[in-house]
DNA sequence: ACCTGAACACCGTTCAAGT
DNA sequence: ACCTGAACACCGTTCAAGT
């Protein structure tokens, strides 16, 4: 009964964790499962998150919320173990035009959120300051100091973007977890959405067009 | 030790069980503690709330989402206890403006998430067909319907007023969540963030602001 | 270094029983 | 009807032990 080195890494955990949160919730994710899905005794997940499962939490939330160029999502099996990510790398320059390049970050970091969408409300109470979000704030700052805005209007810009992408993803979310109305509630105190029940929303459309709106209105004057 | 017929009811065990969440966060919410707040056996709640905490936490959303004219927050210590609710009751008709309804609705609705964030994440996949949620879904689709809007129009101004509640309470709290970023990661490589650290927003005007923006740009053309 | 296995305190919930 | 008290299955985590 000693199978041992399982050849478990962190990245493995988080992989495997979303998995199971994105089949049966957030509240589905116990450490013992996660150790039976990784054919390994829960304990042994303590090795790689020694602060357990708050600290586990956090890597999500880092891992969902990590837009970076090089692709996150896709198997792990590299073919040289040698070669190491090395965070210290810089980049290639984006040479792309502020706003596309907000564009792009916003698109992508929304399709994460709904990816993973059983695992939205942890990002909510985690601080941000994880290397992932420094960089997309360093992004976005960047970008609208680039577009011509300064001190505390870089801040609000880069605030009312990210509540935009939070806020759309929410409400979809949210609007999809109805399918409609209980219609047994819906009675003549609730006339227009009697009316409007079952009227859809395209909602990669109108994500689209309020970033734009958004971006546009961000612009100074 | 039989001390009977404590007084329970499920306006006092929400009301408590939001204290812990205010106090401890979400996961402080334990059915034991929540009894010994009670000053009851933890069993006695599955009496309220016979299908258990899930029960319990859809009513809590309810509680936190329902913005209606009468005040909620407050002593539940009525003076009359044979007067009811009355839930069929028509409230009176709101006279003013559609945009100021729905501009006192954001303010009242936002204060409420707000006051009670650490509930925040139950919000996002709890199904909203309660009667608040329809009630406040009417209120959206009649003010909007009152501004000029049809069909699928309202619909989407519905949702967009809605996600930038959402996204600037969520933005907000995590933004308070952080006092600062770790001066240790804010290194070379994040410029702007470093010079734009400590620049500190004034939430409720951003979020006034903001509201006006929305509010404006939903008006049709 | 990496993983196991037993143990501990705590959790949500059921159920029979009390009043 | 309303609450208690014991019980059950499960949880996160600690710790000593194995390799």
């Amino acid at each position: 009964m000693s199978r041992n080195n399982a050849g478990l890494s962190a990245e493995r955990i988080i992989t495997e964790a979303l998995h199971i949160i994105d089949g049966r919730g957030l509240g589905g994710l116990t450490m013992r499962r996660l150790g039976d899905a990784l054919e390994v005794e829960a304990m042994a997940i303590y090795h790689h998150f020694p602060l357990g499962k708050e600290q586990l939490f956090d890597a999500i939330v880092e891992h969902i919320t990590d837009v970076s160029p090089a692709g996150a999502d896709g198997s792990a099996d590299a073919d040289d173990p040698e070669e190491e990510p090395d965070p210290d790398a810089q980049p290639p320059a984006d040479e792309r035009p502020w706003d596309e390049r907000l564009r792009a970050w916003a698109h992508d970091y929304r399709a994460g959120l709904l990816r993973h969408s059983g695992a939205l409300s942890l990002i909510i109470h985690r601080r941000p300051d994880t290397t992932a979000a420094l960089r997309s704030l360093e992004l976005h700052y960047a970008a609208f100091t680039e577009a011509g805005l300064s001190g505390a209007d870089v801040v609000r810009a880069a605030a009312t973007l990210d509540s935009y992408v939070t806020g759309a993803v929410i409400h979809q979310v949210r609007a999809e977890g109805i399918g409609s109305h209980d219609p047994a509630a819906v009675d003549g105190r609730h006339p227009t959405v009697a009316a409007l029940r079952g009227t859809a929303l395209d909602h990669d459309a109108r994500f689209a067009d309020g970033l734009e709106a958004v971006l546009a209105g961000l612009r100074p004057a």
